[in-house]
DNA sequence: GCGACTATGTTAGTGACTAACATTTCCCTC
DNA sequence: GAGGGAAATGTTAGTCACTAACATAGTCGC
């Protein structure tokens, strides 16, 4: 096998990463809906079907899950005396603040798209749903009420994407000061 | 002009009371994907185009809009000393409290229908719009930072909805249990 | 170079919607 | 209780997201 297992490179990695730039940019010049599937997959050199291939549904160029179910993991690490939206979202910022910062121009590109087509924002929280798992069973885990870490994970997670739109469409300086920001409403910090 | 300004009666609002009582029960019984327009405008006696001239998506015959703007009326009353995610779970809390009890099976019907349909639950957070948009301007009127408020408004619906789809599920006896116990998560009461 | 496998192309279809125009049905007025 | 005009619905013909079945073309190990 390749040792470059992060950078792919074969034709169908090519042709996806064409699919991504092309798609973007067009969305971006155009407008989410008014770009359809059969220009993006044109302007990549392929065809409508081969595209499909690549992405379910058009919804998935843009959303290639931004979140990370990781995130869940430092909420273990809390202590368990706090209330779970409060030990979720300190897990989720004591998580945030030990990472790297990661590729923020092309996943701000994708939230801006994101943030101002109605149609993704919806889409947007279909996409996170493998994090508010991970968050609920952490919760869980450490003996939370089932439905009680259901209603926190999805609270931290709304507060989180509300951040994300807000940083992507420019009203807050950095990613990292978004997500402070967010964590802070919903209690990341005692208040 | 009438007086029976609550519940229209005329031609158009019958046939619209027809599709939504015959789409219901077909989606119900087969699932949302699997029901067409056209198969609930047969069903109601009428084409599809008049299925579309009622309702301009087929998410909307499902999410009516059981949320409201209302709820965001008693965020005013709260102290101002408060965070604003507990001034806003406090706020709806008590509005809440105040209302009498609504129309309850039809609100359950269509939020387990939702509940159950990936493509609706993220359809939800769209249609909550309106009542977002109430929170947060009654949080920014008291005082709130707009990207705090917008957090907060957005944690709480969030926690809200979870809520809403735990009672549909019939995971909690009541609504107003459901309500109660969600907003406590969000800091509704102190914690 | 040659097969096996993978990536892409072709064709034909379904279903959610939209636009433009025709037709029916209701209801209000005289 | 006709008649006219607006509201409600029907018809037709599309676009676009997405799917299925089968055909072709690159690619890679050997």
């Amino acid at each position: 096998m390749s040792t470059t297992s992060t950078a792919p490179t074969g034709r169908r990695a090519r042709t996806r990463q064409r699919l991504i730039d092309h798609g973007l940019e067009l969305i971006e010049r155009q407008g989410y809906e008014q770009t359809t599937a059969a220009q993006i997959a044109a302007a990549a050199g392929v065809t409508e079907m081969t595209f499909f291939r690549h992405f379910a549904t058009k919804e998935q160029l843009v959303l290639e899950d931004p979140y990370d179910p990781f995130l869940a993991s430092g909420i273990g690490e809390q202590p368990r005396e706090l209330p779970p939206l409060r030990r979720a979202a300190a897990g989720i910022l004591a998580v945030w603040r030990s990472l790297p910062e990661p590729e923020q121009p092309e996943i701000r590109r994708r939230v801006r798209i994101a943030a101002r087509t109605p149609a993704l924002r919806g889409a947007m929280w279909r996409s996170t749903g493998n994090t508010e798992a991970a968050i609920v069973a952490q919760l869980v885990d450490d003996g939370t009420d089932p439905l009680d870490a259901r209603v926190a994970a999805s609270a931290v997670l709304a507060a989180l994407v509300t951040g994300l739109y807000a940083w992507a469409d420019g009203e807050v300086e950095t990613l990292g000061a978004a997500i402070e920001r967010a964590l802070a409403v919903v209690g990341a910090d005692r208040d």
